[in-house]
DNA sequence: ATGTCGATTTGCT
DNA sequence: GCAAATCGACATA
């Protein structure tokens, strides 16, 4: 299948830097694709959090902390990090790094784009609405991603990632600290909460 | 408009 | 046992 989109797809190196607070704010503006059931859904990122490994008292890895949930975290850059939240939520993040430094940014907010009636359906909605792909847990949901696709290459055809060219000036990106972490004792107040205004 | 609460897996104590 | 990178239903005002 040709989705004419090749060239524009991010390469495995854009994974693999090591900068995961600056990736988080380059993925703004980006497109995130999947292609389930012979489903195409799209939307342009517009929030995103940093968790960074190790020394991060708010990332699952904290402390290399490895568990068969976090395991993915621990990969090179470039492939999905999904895990259940309270029980119900599925929660997608993009791993970035070299292999066992285990960053990652979640993805908390689209701006639908493509394939939306697919998203209507799978987030069992009528009509369009701010809640369709907004919040960590809607968004997942709607592009169809669940912990099934946790380790998932992000290169690949089901899942990748897109560059439009979009341009998103730093004036536009505005940085709060991060949602729902507060037992991260001195790191909850990181700015490394991302919102393309 | 704002507040409380339940859903329910994973992992730490 | 309990809290968690959340969401939406329901209550009260």
């Amino acid at each position: 299948m040709d989705f004419k989109s090749t060239e524009e797809k991010l390469p495995l190196s854009f994974f693999r830097q090591q900068q995961t607070v600056e990736i988080a704010q380059q993925l703004l503006g980006k497109y995130l694709f999947t292609h389930f059931d012979g489903k195409i859904t799209a939307g342009m990122i517009t929030e995103t959090e940093a968790y960074t490994g190790a020394e991060d008292r708010a990332c699952h890895a904290y402390n290399n902390r490895r568990t068969k949930r976090t395991e993915a975290l621990f990969a090179a850059g470039g492939i999905a990090y999904v895990y259940l939240c309270y029980g119900i939520h599925h929660l997608f993040n993009i791993v970035t790094h070299k292999e066992n430094i285990p960053h990652a940014i979640l993805i908390r907010s689209l701006k639908p784009t493509y394939g939306i009636e697919t998203m209507l359906r799978r987030r069992k909605k009528n009509s369009v609405d701010k809640t369709l792909t907004r919040g960590p847990a809607n968004t997942a949901q709607a592009v169809g991603i669940d912990t099934s696709h946790s380790g998932s290459d992000l290169t690949g055809n089901r899942i990748w990632l897109e560059d439009h060219g979009v341009i998103v000036a730093k004036s536009d990106i505005l940085a709060t600290p991060r949602i729902g972490i507060d037992y991260a004792g001195e790191d909850k107040n990181l700015p490394y909460r991302f919102l393309k205004l």
